[in-house]
DNA sequence: GCCATAATACGATGCTCGTCGTAGAAGCGG
DNA sequence: CCGCTTCTACGACGAGCATCGTATTATGGC
């Protein structure tokens, strides 16, 4: 269950992951994160994936520490969800606070990333 | 019809405002347009209007370069469509390219906007 | 205890952006 | 023709951001 509040429990570690809480998430913030290639390519990767991916797992054209720091911004905008288990990373998309929040946003720009995708790729 | 393409029939004047093709519209910069406050609050009053807006006609607490500023890159993005009217310059959201580039998202983005509007000032 | 792994933090750099003020151009009405 | 309204262009300034490399921290296994 990857929607859970992580607040619920604080883990094992002491390493902490602010999330912001669902009523702060700002949907300017929102677009703005989505806004970065990147960004929106991770967003699919997580979306398609359906669970939890390693940082790791998705692979881009930039070195760890831009990954970090876009993965962090996605965190801090609400728009993923990351916790540790042992030394990896693991990161969600936040669907339910989103669709709670913003119903149909996600979706509507999962299938554009997905539409624009395939007329690019046949162009 | 405020969805035409303005390049037919160059209009009247020589002030010419250059669009771009609804094929060379990107997501990453549609969102990136709509992820500025001032310029979400442009797209809900235009989308409100239903039809053509002046520029003066919506009330933001920046300056008139500002303002000019983020009509221009709404425009420059594929986002909204502008021409002249005498000394007026019209705006009109590009919905049928958009919905069909990416069909619901503009309809996610505005609903989005107007229930975190409602949510906020009902706090 | 110690090393390997995975990710972070920090500082730097170059670019983009939002904002402004002022000066200038295009059309309308007398 | 002249002034008024409306928008634009240009330059500037400060802030933010995407990117990187390197040093550091936290976790798990030997």
């Amino acid at each position: 269950m990857p929607t859970e509040t992580p607040a619920a429990g604080a883990a094992s570690g002491a390493r902490s992951l602010p999330h912001p809480d669902r009523e702060d998430i700002r949907l300017a913030q929102v677009l703005h994160a989505l806004a970065d290639p990147m960004r929106l390519r991770i967003v699919c990767a997580l979306a398609a994936a359906e669970g939890e991916l390693n940082c790791a797992d998705i692979e881009l054209p930039v070195s760890k520490s831009t990954c970090t720091h876009h993965f962090r911004v996605l965190r801090e905008h609400g728009v993923i969800q990351q916790f540790y288990r042992g030394t990896a990373k693991m990161n969600g998309l936040r669907r339910t606070d989103l669709d709670e929040l913003f119903p149909g946003l996600i979706d509507g720009v999962l299938q554009a990333a997905r539409l624009q995708e395939r007329r690019l790729g046949a162009l």
